[in-house]
DNA sequence: CTTGTGGTGCAACTCGATTGCAAAGATTAT
DNA sequence: ATAATCTTTGCAATCGAGTTGCACCACAAG
């Protein structure tokens, strides 16, 4: 696993106070978070500078966001290697019971036939029900 | 096609005037609507009837509801002896230069090996990029 | 006719997302 | 080192899609 600094490095974004501590926490986490997460575990950093971060995250593909139809985006950091291109897409697991959101990095992608002259440049998949630990 | 009448029948739904012309406007559309959408496409009826009358269709199986990332929820009409379980699932198209939705019947759906435990109940499959319209 | 049920329109509210602005911090030029 | 410039941050205000409360109306049941 990368570090804050290695990843902030290699996708040339400076590193800052809120930035670090935007990014260790979503490092930390197994599950996609929203907004809303990140300002209730950093309660000491303003909403809008974690809003302004996360998007310049996103422009810098050191994460990607997520609409799980839970109403709020989800954020996870991106796997090593990954640049947001059609290849490195991945399916999500929205669980209905616990509200978490998983990135299922194991699942493989199917290549999707669409109809002619349609071209692929990004993908949302979610899939929703029950995760291991609701469905029991 | 069936009808505004028929299918409000054959869903048990009453058929009101709303109902009507809510629903008369997502068959005459390619394209997933917003509530935006319809409301501005019926300026004589207002805003919530809609949002119920849409709430209704969905809890009925009428329509099913696509987050396609847009911030807005767009919905349109199942096809036909659609119950909205996982085998009646689609893919979605968002065209990002046009915005519009499109429902993609004809692409064949993977069946996504989950993790041990994992239950999937529904999916929201929304494939992004150039409509054919817009790839040029 | 009276009562009840559901549908509709209006207005107000919720809440996540977003923006404007000024202060603080970092960077570059002088 | 200092001044000028650009970036980041915090605060407050705003936006807008979605949602709800309430009163009114139509139609159905008793």
């Amino acid at each position: 696993m990368q570090t804050v600094d290695e990843i902030l490095k290699i996708k040339n974004v400076k590193n800052t106070a809120v930035r670090t501590v935007v990014l260790r926490h979503l490092l930390s986490q197994e599950k996609a978070q929203s907004l809303k997460d990140i300002e209730n575990a950093l309660i000491y950093t303003d909403r809008s500078s974690i809003f302004r971060t996360l998007k310049t995250f996103e422009e810098n593909k050191i994460i990607h966001s997520i609409e799980d139809g839970s109403g709020m985006i989800k954020y996870a950091v991106c796997a090593e290697g990954c640049n947001c291109d059609p290849k490195d897409l991945h399916y999500h697991f929205y669980c209905n019971n616990c509200n978490k959101t998983f990135c299922l990095f194991d699942v493989p992608f199917q290549n999707i036939e669409l109809p002619e002259n349609f071209k692929i440049q990004q993908a949302n998949m979610v899939v929703k029900g029950l995760c291991n630990n609701c469905n029991k």
